[in-house]
Parts: C-alpha cells; sequence; structure tokens
DNA sequence: GCATTCAGATACAACTATGTATTAGAGTTC
DNA sequence: GAACTCTAATACATAGTTGTATCTGAATGC
C-alpha cells in the first residue's frame, strides 16, 4: 500500500460518544447525515470518488451500507451534498473576509489568507479536484458544479472590484475572468505546494501568488 | 449515461487496417503496445483511471485482456508510459520553440502557442488531470510523476530567463517558481476553459492569460 | 517444411461492488 | 403499554474486475 498525502480527519464534528441526552428521530438523522458527509469527506480524498465505495464510506462513518441508502439516494448524490457544504463554508469565509474592514494597503495579506484558509486541510483540496475530473465526463453534474464556481467566481470578482476601487485603481472590465484565472491559479499553484512541498514551500507559494497578483491587479513588478 | 465533454480519438497513429507488408513480430509487438496506449488515453479520459479496467482498454484497441498482460505489467505501468509518452511530445514542442527565431517581440504570441499546443485536445488534458490526482495518493507515481513536472518546469523558466534577456529585462530570481505557477495557472483556466467554454471562450482564456503573464514579466497594466 | 517460439485468446477462481427486499429494534403517539 | 413508524442492519441476487494458467495459431529459423 502506497503512503499518500497525508489526509487530516476533520474532527470538530460530531465525535462518536454515547450521547448524554436521547436524540429525536430527526437529530439521529441528521447526525448520521453528518457523519456520512464526513466519512466521505476523508475517504473519497483518501482513495478517490470511484475507488471509494458506499460500503468503505458507511463503515467509515461506523454506519452499514443500510444507513447510507437510507440517507442518500446515490454516491453521487451525497457528493454533490458534500461539495454544496464545502462551498457554502468558503463562500462565507469569502463574505466575511468582504465584510470585514476593508483596509486598503493589504490587500497581499487578505489573499494570503484566503488562500492560507481556503483548503488549508487538504481534505477539501481534493475532493474539489476530484469534483472537476467527474464534471469532464457528467454533464448533469458538471452543470451543477458550474454554478458553484460562478458563485464564488462572482464573489472573488467583487473582492477585487472593491479593493480597486479602494485603492483609486480603474476597475478591470474582464474582472470576472481574472477571478476565474485567480482561482486556477491558487488550485494550480496548491497542487505544487501539496505535491512537492519541498520544491514549493508555503512561503515560496504565497510569495509566487502574491507576486503574480500584485503585478495583474497593480502592475507592480517583482 | 451522461454526456461527458466531447473527447477526440487521435487518429493519426496505427490506423486498424489490413497491413499491406507482413510485420515483423518486433513491428506487430510495438503496433499492439501503440495501440493499447493510445486506447487507454482515450478510455481514461472517458471513464477516469480508476473506472477503466484492463478490459476496457483492451477492448477498444481491438484486443483481449492476453494482449495487455503481455504487453505490460498493469494498469498503472500502461499509465506512467502513457505519461511519459505524452510529456516528451510536450517537451519536444516547447523546445521547438525555444530553438525557433526567438522573435522578442512576440513573446505572447508564443505563450499563446504553447497554451494553444499544450493540450489541443482534451485527452491529454484530462490524463494529466488524471495523474495530479492518482500522485496525491501514491508516493511512489508522485515521485515519477514529480520528476515529469520538474522537468518542464525547468524548460519553462529557461524559456523565461531567455525571453527576459531578450527583452533586457532582469531575470526574476523566483523563475522556477514562476514557471510551476504558469503551469498552474495554464492547468487551471484551461479547466474552466473545457468546462465553461460559455462563460470563458478560448479567446477570453488566451486574453486573460496573456494579461497576466505580461503583467507578471514586464509590468505591463492591463 | 518441420520444429520452435512467442503474441495474444480463452478459461478459471477469487474478490468486490451495487441495489433491493426483508427484518429487527428502537422512538413516538395516544 | 400497545400499536405504529421509521432508522439502520442483514441477506441476497447480480454483475463486474483482476491476474494467472493454459491453449492456439502464426512467424521465424534451420
Amino acid at each position: 500500500m502506497q503512503m499518500g498525502i497525508e489526509i487530516h480527519v476533520p474532527d470538530g464534528v460530531v465525535p462518536w460518544r454515547m450521547p448524554r441526552k436521547r436524540l429525536t428521530r430527526e437529530e439521529s438523522r441528521e447526525q448520521t447525515r453528518l457523519r456520512l458527509l464526513d466519512a466521505a469527506a476523508v475517504a473519497i480524498a483518501k482513495k478517490g470518488l470511484t475507488a471509494t465505495s458506499v460500503e468503505d464510506i458507511a463503515g467509515q462513518a461506523g454506519y452499514t451500507r443500510g444507513a447510507f441508502y437510507s440517507n442518500f439516494k446515490s454516491k453521487t448524490d451525497l457528493f454533490i451534498e458534500l461539495l454544496k457544504r464545502d462551498h457554502m463554508s468558503i463562500q462565507e469565509d469569502l463574505q466575511r473576509l468582504l465584510d470585514a474592514n476593508l483596509s486598503s494597503d493589504d490587500l497581499q495579506k487578505q489573499l494570503a489568507l484566503f488562500y492560507a484558509q481556503c483548503y488549508r486541510d487538504h481534505t477539501s483540496y481534493i475532493v474539489w479536484a476530484e469534483a472537476r475530473l467527474h464534471a469532464v465526463r457528467d454533464a448533469k453534474f458538471r452543470q451543477r458544479l458550474n454554478a458553484l464556481c460562478l458563485e464564488k467566481r462572482d464573489t472573488i470578482a467583487y473582492f477585487i472590484a472593491q479593493f480597486c476601487k479602494r485603492l483609486g485603481m480603474p476597475v478591470p472590465d474582464a474582472a470576472k475572468d481574472l477571478a476565474l484565472a485567480s482561482m486556477g491559479l491558487i488550485d494550480g499553484v496548491l497542487y505544487f505546494n501539496i505535491t512537492m512541498p519541498n520544491e514549493l514551500p508555503d512561503a515560496a507559494a504565497e510569495s509566487v501568488l502574491s507576486t503574480i497578483f500584485s503585478a495583474t491587479f497593480f502592475g507592480t513588478q517583482p
């Protein structure tokens, strides 16, 4: 068995312990759903969407397949819910940045923050990579995923516009395309950062990102 | 069955037709290998590495599993050969660009050309995406893939250095990191270009790439 | 032209996955 | 506390995959 990139198990949510309070059916069901979702994220990050069986997910969560099928129509169904959940959390992070005091002097810090927050734990990076690949092959899925991506793009485009205004720079009229490119750039750089941390350690990744960002948006030379 | 992104079958190589000339054993074997490799690229692009069975590959190539196992140790084995073959072809393309008359005024054209050449046919884009994901999980594979990526990075870094010199610009000392970032950027942008061609058509993709490149390397404002 | 060799086909045994149909057991309601 | 209702476990039928072991027919060499 080959050793993969280290996967951090998100440990914040719904730990396994004898519930003090007897849960209502709804609560219990919701807990099961959450556990299944968390387990799926870990399992998919470890083995890949296709190689992860429903049994893997259920087992990892401490259930059997019965529980799975009683909560989700299919693996794809669960996968989409997983992405939506993650997307919402990212959107919230971005929104928080936008709503924060927009100190116009540290755009770079903000972007670096976003970069750092975005996929701090590799699990969700991998899950999204998995999703992109899946989207290439399944038109229906692609549509749904694109909707999420475009939502994120628009948030980032707005982010860009805000900062340009703050700084008295003209808002580039390809702001949306630039936002899309930023997303691509971050993902691309993150890949190298994750898979060859010696060649591109965190500091270098952040530095090259901020070089490119500031060059692109402020015309600052490296 | 969901419709995926259209896959162009590379039709240049070793078509199926009754051979005029009787092939020698070696030639015939080589032909089989090539057919299997081509078929694998198409099949993997269509269904993904894991979901593609050895049978799929062999069948697609017009053989049975027997032929496959008599030519490759395993699916992974074939996959690596496939990547190497593709890598070599990309390296040659890049080298050709480097060796061509380095007209210093149209760096952008050259880069656009590279971008266009790089993954003109989606098959190889997808195969590489598949590889990246696989690399995250398999340390041995990751090492081999990283070696290829770093080779490409160095070529691109050299490319960047050459052009900067030509133009009398200082060669950025993070040239290698910038090369890596360029690779990431191109892959990232290409993904959106492929999966949402309405949002990011070819022209927009090229334009945003050249905006970012020229800003980064020449400090040209958009 | 006959024996040899090797590419590729076929047969086989062990495993793994999927989805459904049924069942057990616990929560809810009155 | 008895009937009812859901969640999740279990059992089952089906089907797909892998690698190896064995066989066949065509190319080669003497």
